[in-house]
DNA sequence: TTTGCTAATGTTATAATATTGCAAATTTCG
DNA sequence: CGAAATTTGCAATATTATAACATTAGCAAA
């Protein structure tokens, strides 16, 4: 039996946001970009699971902080940390997750679960080098790839009905 | 030199779209389901080119059309079409496009052009079981697989500002 | 310390995309 | 025909995202 990814098992995830926070800091450091409140605030809460967030949902948190914002302020920050490679946007689900690969170079793969919305983040390689190859015989010249599997994680597989 | 795909070079769409009717009625057919005329429309109306129409593009012809359609009118439609394979959503672009291979069991792949906004869908066996693959590795289950690949096609490489 | 610049945030409004719920019409089929 | 199922019409509303412009914070030079 393979190792279950970590979405998918037990975990002790504030030590997840932990770490994703420290990086942010390093890489943002390293861009010279402001890691503000604001930001960081909305990365923590993107963090709080492996499932991804929707832009409201992360206004309602927010609300909630007594921060009221509006709108603009989710969507600018989640812009700022989708360009320092921070955050994901999954677009079939409209909704974000932090990157666990922040500040390596990938191509993010993304296998998404239908039955306990959890998502996990692959690199693959292969799927990478087969995309890149498809194009090149169409003489196209790809920018950005998204691949996103909807689908049953191990552990909804076996045990359906979780939600964790 | 290789030969450029469909959409990129000069055809006679009149009868890219003609196929593709005819080949929905059989399909609808084969399949015992209705293709009315607002479903035949819709679907006309998403094979007028090789980019993408959003709903709301479709909706705006309709109402040209004299029909005074709600977008209710226009999702449903898009629905049918897409459950018997007969256009694809590009969740990047929350926009519609003609299957180009109606009928055929087939893996999606789309490359998305940012200069001329034009599509062309692939097989691509590899990247699909390259998918598989990685997929497995983590014991996961796929269900839908979404590719798209925007990036720029070979006219736009070679002679930028098109929109044919 | 003021001044001036840039990045970041606040604020209001609105655009763009998509769905719900119910009633009426149409088609299918016994 | 008449009952059941499918399809459509329609109004309202939900959800996601951006535009436009005013304000403030951070920071460096005069």
């Amino acid at each position: 039996m393979p190792p279950s990814a970590l979405p998918y098992r037990p975990h002790n995830h504030d030590a997840c946001v932990a770490r994703a926070l420290a990086d942010a800091r390093t890489i943002c450091q390293q861009h010279n970009a402001r890691l503000t409140p604001t930001r960081e605030r909305v990365l923590e809460l993107i963090w709080q699971s492996h499932k991804p967030l929707g832009a409201y949902d992360v206004l309602a948190v927010l609300a909630e902080d007594g921060h009221n914002a509006a709108p603009p302020t989710v969507y600018r920050a989640l812009d700022f940390l989708q360009q320092h490679g921070l955050v994901h946007r999954i677009s079939s689900l409209n909704a974000f997750i932090g990157c666990t690969h922040a500040g390596e170079s990938h191509n993010g793969m993304f296998l998404i679960c239908r039955s306990c919305g959890n998502v996990l983040e692959l690199t693959a390689p292969g799927v990478a080098s087969a995309v890149t190859r498809a194009a090149a015989e169409e003489s196209f010249r790809p920018d950005d790839v998204t691949i996103e599997v909807a689908g049953h994680c191990p552990r909804c597989v076996s045990e359906p009905g979780h939600d964790g």
